[in-house]
DNA sequence: AGCAGCATCAGCCAAAAGGCTGAGGCCGGC
DNA sequence: GCCGGCCTCAGCCTTTTGGCTGATGCTGCT
């Protein structure tokens, strides 16, 4: 069996020694790279051209992990990638799949877990943290709770505290408009006053 | 030199395998033991007494660092503690050195950063990530900022969403007062709406 | 004893938010 | 071409929040 070659995206020096420990243990994987940022991911990723790229969400400054994805799959050089971070948020399990992620593990998941979302992933195979695959599930479930681009962009802009007459103001609508996403919002979140719109959005979206 | 034994306490698999590998490389410190709970922490402390403790303060389920960190100090039997975690929030930090951490590290420093805090701490002295210091720093020269006891568990209870009449209810107060402590709260936020309140509070103290 | 800080409460008023109903324009799918 | 979803807006009314002023009791420090 060919061995397959690595290479790591996390701005966490610990993250990424630790990982490259985990991953020697295992013969037939090979980290042949290693990256503090998402632009030194694309760089190392052409130079290495390795099989599977592990790559953290947030990363600190500058491009976001997201963001990476999504040029490497632009690129088409043939990573699997699969996303490695620290947070379940629903928002970046579906930007991070939509943007052409392979899977999906949490940081606290087990060796045998990571070993093997590695050698699925360079296989072709998806694989998921089973609390990412749950909340995949869920969504699925549960389409009439998905927000409309313009409510999820009132909602971000409601994380950072604006009132209605702010809101319309930055989205050029009236404050009449305003209520009315916002309570479509409520109903979705499954929320009744704005204080509980912004504590889930921020806790359970991840929008922070 | 005597050997430094240390602990190391975190929920995460790689974390605490890439601060193992780090610290393998540096003669005279030496990991002796490796916890995933707080509780689990103070066992092997007992079992192990190293001479510093490096402790996450989120770990999941049970126990979390800051109660590990006060419980430990309790028994007296000398280890010198270090906080080493993802986020700089004002309480945390706040909480942790009021706990007895002699040390707080940030999960981005970097590895000369890391040797340091882990010496220093075993020879009794004190070592910050920047930011972290630069954050205590801020606290002291503002201490009008700091919330009372009272304050800050309504605002805890704030970032559930609840609303005046509810918090009155859970603490047992009048919404008269709710809406006097809301007010003080906001002055020391330095915000004008309960919204904003919210999304400070969650963001910069912390409270997830 | 006196003072400061904290926690508690009241009343009044203005502003903001939320619930409800109805409605028009636009676009994509059937 | 019709229907449904999305975005837009209005008016009306209730509830909630926020700003202000003032007041009481307790505690700890001086």
């Amino acid at each position: 069996m060919k061995t397959i070659t690595v290479l790591l995206a996390d701005d966490h020096l610990v993250v990424r020694s630790g990982l490259k420990a985990l991953l020697a243990t295992q013969p037939g994987i090979k980290v042949v790279a290693e990256a503090a940022s998402g632009e030194e991911a694309l760089a190392l990723v052409e130079q290495h051209g390795p099989a599977v790229v592990m790559m953290d969400l947030a990363m600190g400054a500058g491009m976001d992990g997201i963001e990476a994805i999504k040029q490497l799959r632009q690129r088409n050089s043939g990573q699997a990638i699969l996303v490695f971070t620290t947070y379940d948020s629903d928002a970046d399990i579906v930007r991070a799949v939509d943007a052409g992620a392979m899977g999906y593990l949490l940081k606290d998941a087990s060796p045998e877990e990571i070993f093997a979302a590695v050698r699925g992933a360079a296989h072709g195979k998806s694989v998921m943290s089973a609390p990412v695959a749950s909340r995949l599930f869920q969504q699925l479930r549960n389409p009439d709770a998905i927000l409309t681009p313009r409510e999820a962009e009132l909602l971000s802009l409601l994380t950072e505290g604006l009132s209605n007459r702010e809101l319309g103001q930055r989205l050029f609508i009236s404050e009449a408009t305003v209520k009315t996403h916002l309570a479509h919002i409520y109903a979705k979140l499954g929320v009744e006053t704005r204080s509980a719109a912004i504590a889930t959005a921020i806790r359970r979206e991840g929008m922070r």
